[in-house]
DNA sequence: TATTTTAGTCAACAGTTGTTGGCAAATTAA
DNA sequence: TTAATTTGCCAACAACTGTTGACTAAAATA
């Protein structure tokens, strides 16, 4: 035995300096336009290494793409303010440099990256869905969630991939406010009539 | 005289055939998936008569992303009505095939195309902040304008892009009541502090 | 009809892409 | 230290990219 094939401190260390490298450029080009050498050439090591330790580029990247939220409960918090605390939680998690990043590399990635979008749906669908389900009545869960995402997902998109002026500039109490007053009303289901489902 | 190189009506049909062929292709996988050859295969041309109509790829997408999103005067409806008739507008937009279809291009191209992005926030600007500060007092109009271009290229995104399954079930009428509000709140300003500019 | 101009195709170019096999160097295990 | 693996680099591949020039067929002009 004692083969561990690609588990030496050597090897974990260069395999985790290609994930750094990778996530950043997708972050960045996103997926179409970040090419192995681009990597390779950040993390320090050859093209080929990218290869070998993770199969092919497609697989780097759904190895990548797929973060974490840890979204609250939102059961537990107070009804009242559900939309500032989903919002305040979300521009933490992007401002930051932490796993989130992971979302702005989606964001870029889905638009031609049919992988990658489907991956946003799954974690719209994991994570945000069921955070939104509690905070409201069953039957408009599904409804409530989409508008939360498009209200979420549009502040990304302007604000980090598209950068529009006026949105980057808004300094993040700001946006915790008026955005959250916004979702607040999606996540309640206050503004849906009591009939439609 | 009577030289004109490219206005015989021949020329005409075919140059026509492929800005269709690109409009329908770069709105599905994009720019960078988009390659010449495709779009020569679906006009029925050689590609290289795409080069030499167009000069070359990025200029054939300069012209077909440039849509008029023709944009209502805001300033003569009713002030209560604002962002109804706005999501009403963009809706009929982007739900039929007209020229406005120039918009689920440039989303799709944004997010790795600096060129579309910066071609997104010109529209923005030039079309949506003008429309939006009319709405409301001058001073907080590009905020204003900002979250309504959050709010409305979220819902582009998540309906025709992601295609987030509830978000693309939603019937129209329920989109325009429901996001109509959102915006209505932000055009208006009525969700900002008397004192942000 | 004869002639000039244009539309269109073909083949090929130079560059870049993801990916692979062979070989030297370094690290690990004994 | 010596032997066994594995990390890493090099060169190259096949496929695909946008783009170009030469040549043929068609159309417009006279």
């Amino acid at each position: 035995m004692t083969k561990p094939k690609g588990s030496t401190p050597k090897a974990l260390r260069t395999r985790e300096a290609i994930e750094i490298a990778a996530r950043e450029l997708f972050a960045i080009n996103g997926f179409d336009r970040t090419t192995v050498r681009d990597i390779g050439a950040r993390a320090g090591i050859d093209p080929s290494m990218i290869i070998r330790y993770f199969g092919s580029k497609d697989a780097l990247f759904a190895q990548i793409a797929a973060p974490d939220l840890h979204l609250p409960d939102l059961s537990a918090t107070d009804s009242g303010v559900i939309g500032e605390t989903l919002v305040r939680h979300f521009l933490d998690l992007w401002e930051g440099d932490g796993v989130g990043g992971g979302m702005p590399v989606l964001l870029r990635s889905a638009a031609s990256n049919e992988e990658a979008a489907e991956q946003l749906r799954k974690i719209f669908l994991t994570q945000v869905f069921p955070a939104v389900a509690r905070a409201g009545p069953p039957e408009t869960a599904p409804r409530r969630a989409g508008l939360v995402a498009s209200q979420l997902l549009g502040l990304a998109l302007t604000r980090y991939v598209l950068m529009v002026p006026p949105v980057v500039m808004m300094p993040p109490e700001f946006i915790i406010r008026t955005v959250g007053a916004t979702i607040q009303r999606y996540a309640s289901g206050e503004c849906l009539s009591p009939d439609e489902a």
